[in-house]
RNA sequence: GAGCCCCUAGCUCAGCUGGCUAGAGCACCUCACUUUUAAUGAGGGGGUCCAGGGUUCGAGCCCCUGGGGGCUCACCA
């Protein structure tokens, strides 16, 4: 490339500015002295990108800013003017006489003196008619020519105004008669395509790099919208019945100096100016209780729970759990409240008053009331096998019977876990709740009211795979500290899971807590199941990723 | 963690048994075209074939090592 030219003055400016002004640079990590300093600008850019730079040179040449700060009226989305339009008995359409929209150019077919473009907005995609004696209506064809035809480029948010009318073959379109930018797109987009029968070509689908750049598979794939969109009407609806039960929404520290309340690996970091280690929260719940301790009847949080575990479809180091807490209540409530939150939030997210969804080959109703079975009635039902007051020698020959693998570490709670997670578990489509767990497995339960051995806990099973966890609340502070005690002893034997002892928790139930019910439900899991995504990265905006070579 | 598969242009992909200057469609550039719609027609540019070694007269292709990714299975929600 010779001097001189537009692109190579811009050029120049920008690396007398300093670098390339991106926010990558600023927060570029600070260099580590041992390792080279990485490398962040990419000098080398591709003849599209540099097209581009230089049609942005162009543009503010020709005295039109590409970046403008004006805010910039918008009247109507694409969508207001495809569903609303009306025509007469000719077929001219009546209304949206002047219209003004805003959005990314999608596509252009230019035709001489004449051309379409689709421009996309937040809500979807409509066509702009565009001809050169419209925008541009005096002698200079500047505007049509050089402007719309050479440095309009694919990606540019442009804003139109015009009035809306429907072509030859009866697209509604919006007749452009000014055309604005308001901020140009320097790297070119993939262009998927679509056909009549719906066949897409060039789909953008590399799953690694729709979900490092978010922002491509949103403006490419729009139809992902919709799965984010069900995930916040899905936490409205929630909120909203949480709200109606009169429970507070609370917020309790994401840093823990003890990360209690599950069993799980965490992320531990460290607090500079107490010097002590700190632990991003496996789950809010031991909080969450004290705030009952403290008077209030009724609380929940939808928290982000971290934890420093495997990746893959089903599992991200954070994931979001609404957890509610209700004082007085215990876990047969909790089961009806539960059936009651999910036919709402179900509802909500349909947009109608099904409460049926389709996954996979099934058609799920959440509708309440929803099958309970005790854990033990649930592995007779679907084994022939009998666990009532089996020890853990008999449960070893239940187990050998089933072909459950088993090992010797386990003891008796984590036995029947094994049989009931092997043979039971993934048969359960429709929701149900199986209740009453050994107390081996939940040192946070209360133990059962009139079952020996056994807590007063429920898990939801939906689609064969769990989706809530509750229970009647354990508030006697003495067989809490021995749950405590017996989880320490685990974690002496190399369980990495096991909980820690938190004597501030003891102390907070020994001032008397009140009978609670508690349940945490997984918010990711749920939107899988109600959007039918099989990955949780699907799910997530920003899945968690391996950092970028 | 185990097994299988993949990495070639901005995107989606071909590339035979190792053999001339690595290809296609879309995107991009130039030209034509005033109701197109995967617009069309003509012409053009664009590549660290993931990286590094090896085998070979010759490697996108074969071998080794490393990196990145996907899928399936097992465990944590």
């Amino acid at each position: 490339m010779g001097s001189g030219t537009p692109w190579e003055l811009f050029y120049t400016k920008l690396r007398r500015a300093g670098p390339y002004r991106t926010s990558d640079v600023r927060h570029a990590p600070p260099a580590v002295p041992s390792r080279p300093i990485p490398q962040p600008l990419r000098m080398q850019l591709t003849d599209q990108e540099k097209t581009r730079r230089e049609n942005l040179t162009k543009l503010r040449e020709l005295g039109i800013e590409p970046f403008p700060a004006a805010l910039f009226p918008v009247s109507h989305l694409a969508t207001d003017i495809l569903s609303g339009v009306e025509t007469d008995a000719e077929g001219n359409v009546t209304n949206f006489k002047e219209v003004t929209l805003a959005g990314r150019i999608m596509s252009q077919r230019i035709m001489g003196k004449a051309a379409f473009a689709n421009l996309q907005d937040s809500s979807g995609r409509i066509q702009l008619y565009v001809s050169r004696d419209d925008i541009a209506p005096g002698e200079d064809k500047t505007m049509y020519n050089t402007v719309f035809k050479k440095l309009l480029d694919l990606g540019d948010f442009i804003g139109v105004k015009g009035f809306v009318f429907k072509t030859k073959t009866g697209e509604t379109s919006v007749h452009v008669k000014e055309l604005t930018f308001l901020g140009k797109s320097l790297r070119p987009l993939p262009t998927p395509k679509r056909d009549d029968e719906g066949h897409v070509y060039d789909e953008f689908k590399d799953p690694e790099l729709r979900h490092r750049m978010r922002y491509v598979d949103l403006t490419v794939n729009p139809k992902i919208k919709e799965t984010f969109r069900k995930r916040s009407r899905l936490i409205t609806a929630m909120r909203q019945f949480l709200d109606d039960l009169d429970l507070m929404e609370v917020e309790t520290p994401v840093l823990q100096p003890i990360h209690g309340g599950a069993a799980a690996r965490p992320f531990k970091t460290h607090h500079n100016t107490l010097d002590v280690p700190m632990y991003l929260r496996i789950a809010n719940e031991l909080y969450l209780k004290r705030l009952i301790i403290g008077g209030f009847d009724g609380v929940y949080e939808f928290a982000k729970i971290f934890r420093n575990e495997g990746m893959d479809r089903t599992h991200n180091p954070e994931f979001t759990m609404v957890e509610f807490y209700v004082a007085y209540k215990d876990y047969n409530w909790m089961m009806d409240t539960t059936e009651q939150l999910l036919e709402h939030a179900v509802k909500a997210v349909n947009g109608d008053a099904s409460t049926v969804v389709r996954i996979g080959e099934n058609d799920v109703d959440f509708g309440g009331p929803y099958r309970r079975l005790s854990m033990a009635d649930a592995i007779r039902e679907y084994t022939g096998e009998n666990i009532d007051g089996a020890d853990e020698d008999e449960l070893r020959a239940i187990a050998g019977r089933l072909h459950v693998p088993v090992d010797k570490t386990m003891g008796r709670g984590k036995l029947i876990d094994e049989i009931f997670g092997e043979t039971v578990e993934a048969k359960l489509i429709q929701p149900t709740f199986i209740t009453d767990y050994p107390v081996e497995m939940s040192p946070l339960t209360k133990k059962h009211r009139s079952k020996e051995g056994l807590v007063e806990r429920f898990e939801l099973i939906v689609n064969g795979k769990e989706l809530a966890n509750a229970y009647s609340e354990l508030n006697d502070p003495i067989d809490q500290r021995e749950r405590f005690e017996e989880q320490l002893e685990l974690g002496k034997r190399g369980d990495e899971e096991a909980m820690a002892l938190d004597e501030d928790f003891l102390r907070a139930l020994e001032y008397g807590m009140p009978p609670t019910a508690g349940i945490g439900i997984g918010i990711d899991r749920l939107v899988m199941l109600l959007t039918g995504q099989k990955s949780i990265q699907e799910v997530l905006f920003f899945p968690q990723m391996k950092p970028e070579k």
